[in-house]
DNA sequence: TTGTTTCTTGATTGACGGGTCAATAAAGAT
DNA sequence: ATCTTTATTGACCCGTCAATCAAGAAACAA
């Protein structure tokens, strides 16, 4: 049965099962048998590919944040003025990708594990730079040196808003979501214009 | 040594124990038997006076429940207007205690909790509720029937500035924090007088 | 004194989970 | 044909941890 070439096939295989794991349980404790069982495959050869839980986890998240990269990229592709570049950002990060549960439930995961792990803190730093990095380009022509602590704001209401939504308590629509984020940074620009 | 009347000595510790070994140790997983070293005791003792870990848990959020409403309680009991009553629901939620790194991260442990616990989803939802009531009940005289929804925004920001704190993704001082909800109070009040 | 209740812990149990290892099997290389 | 490399797993080890239990010690009641 041996096949050659697995590798890149079983590493994808478990990441995608360590998400969707997350969500299927709803419990951010998942063990390393579950995640393999999910995938097809014993939980020996989790370890043999990957080296242990913890860099399955930091796998995935890194898969997460690069199709979250994508998408954002691919939203400001077609943005021409700084608003809608703005509006891009904010739209990319409650996609339906983004915004689907189990996606929501490892976001959770994530910032549990990177209060022990210095990797995943240090993925997290880079999430929270690029996030902060996107909305000050399409704000600064808007705002000029306001730009930070408004993208700041609008950062701090999109983490609010992801953890409502991890919890339960948010809203039924994920569509209102990003119309409540839309609606700061309406707030704002009128703000900065007078 | 046995000495009468220590069940209520001994649960306060293991309480006030529980919150500070969370924070201590920075990670959100602490065991029974860290929490009643720390509270001077055996784990059997903790296990006989609060029947499991999860209660253990749920006490303790309990105990900073019952502060912050505490807080609450007497910070609205020194505003005269409306304004003022909102600003000081805000106040009280990033007062020290609750700022506290250790309390920050009991927040997220709970938060933690609550994907698998129904007695902490309903504790994490009551707080919500009272939340959005408190600051309801001070928007109202001011921006009428769009009270629920500014609610909600200003809920998820506090919500968001926590979590980045806890992170320690946050800005350095806590008093910033404070401001940042402050402005969109501002904000969302300038764009209901219009 | 003789129970009885309250407090307290060391020792133990039982389960779970991460990680390792030897062994097996296929595919290719020499 | 033999050797090496890759793939794969069942079985096992070891540590941790929640929970239990039996027993001891002090205060109190009879």
């Amino acid at each position: 049965m041996p096949k050659l070439g697995m590798e890149p096939i079983r590493r994808a295989a478990l990441v995608k099962a360590t998400i969707e794991e997350i969500g299927a349980q709803g419990s951010l404790d998942v063990t390393v048998g579950q995640i393999a069982r999910r995938a097809g495959m014993s939980s020996a050869l989790a370890h043999h590919y990957f080296g242990g839980k913890e860099q399955i986890f930091l796998a995935a998240m890194r898969h997460i944040l690069s199709t979250y990269s994508a998408e954002v990229r691919g939203a400001l592709s077609m943005a021409t003025d700084p608003r809608s570049r703005v509006e891009a950002v904010i739209r990319a990060g409650f996609s339906t990708s983004n915004f689907r549960p189990e996606v929501v439930a490892a976001w959770l995961n994530f910032y549990v594990l990177a209060q022990t792990s210095p990797d995943a803190a240090r993925l997290l730093s880079i999430y929270y730079a690029r996030l902060r990095s996107n909305l000050c380009h399409g704000l600064r022509p808007l705002v000029g040196d306001r730009a930070p602590e408004i993208a700041g704001r609008i950062g701090a209401m999109i983490d609010g808003l992801y953890l409502r939504q991890g919890l339960g308590q948010g809203l039924p629509s994920g569509e209102g979501t990003i119309g409540q984020v839309v609606h700061l940074l309406d707030l704002e620009l009128g703000a900065a214009q007078s």
